[in-house]
DNA sequence: CCTATAGCCTGACGGC
DNA sequence: TGCCGTCAGGCTATAG
């Protein structure tokens, strides 16, 4: 699941929730999820301290840690990572990979059903995202139409791969790329060469159109405008725009969803 | 640099 | 009901 906007719904909860709040204990239940720390090393940085403000940057969720040596927890949800705050110990989830235990008696559950995450530690940001190659973020960075053209510009593969690809710009995932390709009008297997001119102000458009909404919607499908694409995925009907027939393809191998008449190859 | 493929994990779903 | 294959909003390693 989790892309941009739904790790920035991750991010606004934990803010909401989590901040400024003594950690008593931490438990992990899938060490195999820890990347570059122990078990040990991980308890030894969170308990006794409190978290004091996130980032995000693509899909990685940062979260402050002060006190002792300062550093940031480092989450990614994979497809099936969600954060949950309770105080109700009914209320945390069954798949809880990394679970938080605050002396107000309340725990923040990292929840991963199928363990395709990481839970790390970081002592500065920047140097990971420098060592990951990460793109920018489009929100996070300032990111003008040009610099979008730019990371663009030399590129020969295809447009959804392109896009999906983290190095490039990081944040968009599967259904995110399909939204913005289809309200672009763009087809998804288009090479990057073969975009016309202002196919790239388009994309630049769409990209924030798509990011936006679905923040302002709680990155909840239910929530979204019915002419967008993604309530319609998997239905293979009609597109809710043009009323074309909604067809799927694989693209990079990933299930791709667009619409026959409005997304013209070019 | 680009593409295709397989693998990592687990749960939900549909067909038989 | 049970079994089995397939699929899933991510990412990496590998080979061509």
């Amino acid at each position: 699941m989790p892309e941009l906007p739904d790790v920035e719904i991750f991010k606004r909860y934990l803010n909401a929730t989590a901040l400024h709040k003594e950690i008593g204990g931490v438990e992990v239940s899938a060490p195999e999820l820890l990347e570059g720390v122990s078990v040990q090393r991980l308890r030894g940085r969170l308990v006794g301290r409190r978290l004091t403000a996130s980032r995000r940057h693509g899909k990685h969720l940062f979260v402050r840690v002060d006190g002792g040596e300062d550093g940031w927890l480092r989450l990614h949800f994979g497809m099936t990572g969600r954060l949950e705050y309770s105080k109700d110990a009914g209320k945390i989830p069954e798949h809880t990979r990394l679970r938080l235990d605050f002396t107000n008696g309340y725990h923040l559950a990292y929840d991963n059903p199928r363990k395709l995450g990481e839970i790390g530690w970081v002592k500065s940001v920047e140097g990971f995202l420098a060592e990951k190659g990460l793109g920018p973020d489009p929100l996070a960075d300032d990111l003008p139409l040009e610099a979008f053209r730019r990371l663009l510009a030399g590129r020969r593969g295809m447009v959804k791969t392109t896009l999906m690809n983290q190095e490039v710009l990081a944040g968009l995932g599967n259904v995110y790329a399909d939204e913005m390709l289809f309200q672009a009008g763009v087809h998804p297997e288009t090479k990057i060469p073969h975009l016309e001119n202002d196919a790239f102000e388009g994309l630049y458009h769409a990209l924030y159109q798509v990011i936006e909404g679905a923040i302002e919607a709680k990155a909840d499908p239910a929530n979204l405008p019915d002419d967008w694409l993604l309530p319609h995925r998997g239905e293979a009907g009609a597109c809710p725009r043009c009323g074309g027939m909604l067809k799927n393809v694989d693209v990079g191998g990933r299930t791709t969803w667009y619409c026959a008449r409005h997304q013209k190859r070019s």
